[in-house]
DNA sequence: TATCCTCTTGGAAGCGTTTGCAAATCGCCA
DNA sequence: TGGCGATTTGCAAACGCTTCCAAGAGGATA
């Protein structure tokens, strides 16, 4: 193993400048840069990366904590920080806390505050204040996506707002038959998300002075697969079928269009749908959509981080809200007269 | 920062004790680990994971090389390979690799190289056996999944073999006229594998001593997106359509059951389609595929670094072929008389 | 009881960098 | 040419563990 002595001795230099030539890091005349650089280059020499974390304090790595790969958004973000991760020079440490609860204990206590990590980006995480203040008292910055986090940063949509618009949007069209979508609780994540969404969605109906049929108001989990059967449940019952759907997600949108096709019902005419998302699969199913821009959310989070991470002291917790887009395509129509009915 | 040295004393042991009794490495009297735990426990003491690393020269981290997070087949390995590492108690680093080449280079240099982790499972990318050696001469093991890796161990399943089964499905039910939607090739990735498809597909074809239509050899880029784009050209020359696709990817199979949709075309009865992968969105398209277990091979993947991490001498590399299931469901049938005329 | 072996324990030397501090060097002005 | 401030450089002390080595303790055997 050629060290960091190694390329001093051949650079007639001392280990001391090199590591400043290498890291950029303090003064060292443009000729000794110049040398240091060579030799390690002839040498293929690398930093010792465990090496260097000891001894500054600093990983260069983030740590990202989602319930899931799989699920679109996730996989979206996941994309959307690690490209900016890497333009930054950061690694990326993935924590899939996806199972169990016991799972998510060990994040923390094994992985999270073993220091590898400089900060951490969680992703519908519901953290605990007492975890967060644990990290925060490291100097660990914490941001959070979709959810408050007592303590910390925040990227957030107004997710009740673009709830709101959406089912305005259907009311719009002449819609009153409109049902919901909504995601399941689950344990410890995806915490308000279903519910302020669920609440845009009443408040928007009860506005328009329609009630809200609670049997058009169904739940799934955010999957495709669990959109539609749920989706074919409440379709099956044709007397008593919405014109509109507002799903909660695009995911669930898309496999609500798919359960209305296998009832031989068309998009838009006998049944519109609308999702929030983005997805990418949106344009070849016509849906009309709330875009969040989930790779912009990815990237700013790592802004964030990144500027906390290098600022001394830590800057004030702040809850950013991101913009999105209505993007309507041709999901979404007029309800045909006598449809639903 | 509470450290070890404070474990000790308040343990009233000595450091070297509790480093034996916290790692489980190494003899400690039952009384002594307990009075260690005991301490950490009630200092809320985590080891350093820099400073064991450094000493030790083991990370308990594994990097993870992508080529994207998006495309299913990649998501679901990155879940399989997440929770094993999890439950093995490794960390993940994850590296898409997705964009240009530079940042590929950057990957090798900059990160991989640095110690960081204490092996590399790499999916769908090529490596030059140069890199291999590099990882290996420093005993980092590297086991790829999805094509060969000169010198390495990796796992991949019978591409060709399957292909080949996957169009004698739809011979032996009486197609003729039968389809291939295969992959675009990219750089440095996804290597032989569209080739090995196609090479299955061809060999069942001659076989039967059938014809390859040209305009009936399609590429996508393995999306659904890609592939429903590609399908609908090939699907509106009416007169010139095959009754099968076999897809090279359940994706893409999915992006041809969307697009015949989309000219009213039934699918079984106006046009079969096949798919390779078990995507979780088979069952509610009804799709014929070859399932490969994905997360299996991430397991199995992770089994065999962990293996070869705390092995000395490095295992021989070696070459696993991974079982796959055919699974019929209702996207394949028996030709219409008369259809694709 | 003396001897030998095994199990525990502690001391201390690394692991390979970064960085504070002080010495050396340099350029420039008077 | 002498002096001063600004740069550049090197020494050596961390950083917080792991692990080698030797010494101590405790049994078992003769």
């Amino acid at each position: 193993m050629t060290g960091i002595k190694d390329v001093a001795e051949r650079a007639g230099l001392s280990v001391a400048t090199v590591s400043r030539a290498l890291s950029g890091k303090g003064n060292v005349s443009p000729s000794s840069r110049e040398r240091a650089r060579a030799a390690a280059a002839e040498l293929g020499f690398v930093l010792s990366y465990h090496a260097s974390s000891l001894a500054s304090g600093r990983s260069r790595n983030v740590g990202l904590v989602v319930p899931s790969v799989h699920r679109w958004f996730f996989s979206a973000l996941i994309e959307g920080v690690s490209s900016s991760l890497l333009q930054a020079g950061y690694d990326l440490t993935l924590y899939n806390i996806g199972g169990d609860h016991e799972q998510r204990q060990r994040v923390f206590s094994d992985f999270l505050l073993r220091k590898r990590v400089d900060a951490v980006i969680a992703v519908s995480v519901e953290l605990a204040e007492e975890e967060i203040q644990k990290l925060l008292a490291v100097h660990r910055p914490i941001v959070g996506i979709g959810g408050p986090l007592p303590g910390a940063s925040t990227i957030r949509i107004d997710d009740s707002g673009i709830a709101e618009s959406a089912t305005r949007h259907l009311l719009g069209l002449g819609h009153t038959r409109i049902a919901h979508m909504t995601g399941e609780e689950f344990y410890e994540q995806d915490f308000q998300l279903p519910g302020s969404r669920r609440s845009g969605f009443e408040k928007a109906m009860s506005d328009a002075g329609l009630p809200v049929h609670p049997a058009w108001v169904v739940t799934a989990d955010f999957t495709v697969e669990g959109a539609y059967a749920s989706a074919r449940r409440m379709l099956a019952s044709a007397p008593e079928r919405p014109t509109a759907v507002f799903a909660a997600s695009d995911e669930m949108a898309i496999g609500t269009i798919l359960a209305a096709r296998d009832f031989g019902l068309r998009v838009p005419q006998e049944l519109s749908v609308i999702g929030i998302d983005g997805h990418d699969l949106g344009e070849i199913f016509g849906l009309t959509t709330i875009d969040q821009d989930v790779k912009g959310q990815g990237a700013l989070a790592v802004r964030k981080v990144v500027a906390a991470i290098d600022s001394n002291p830590p800057p004030e917790p702040d809850d950013t809200q991101h913009p999105t887009t209505f993007v309507v395509r041709s999901s979404t129509a007029v309800p045909a007269p006598g449809s639903g009915r």
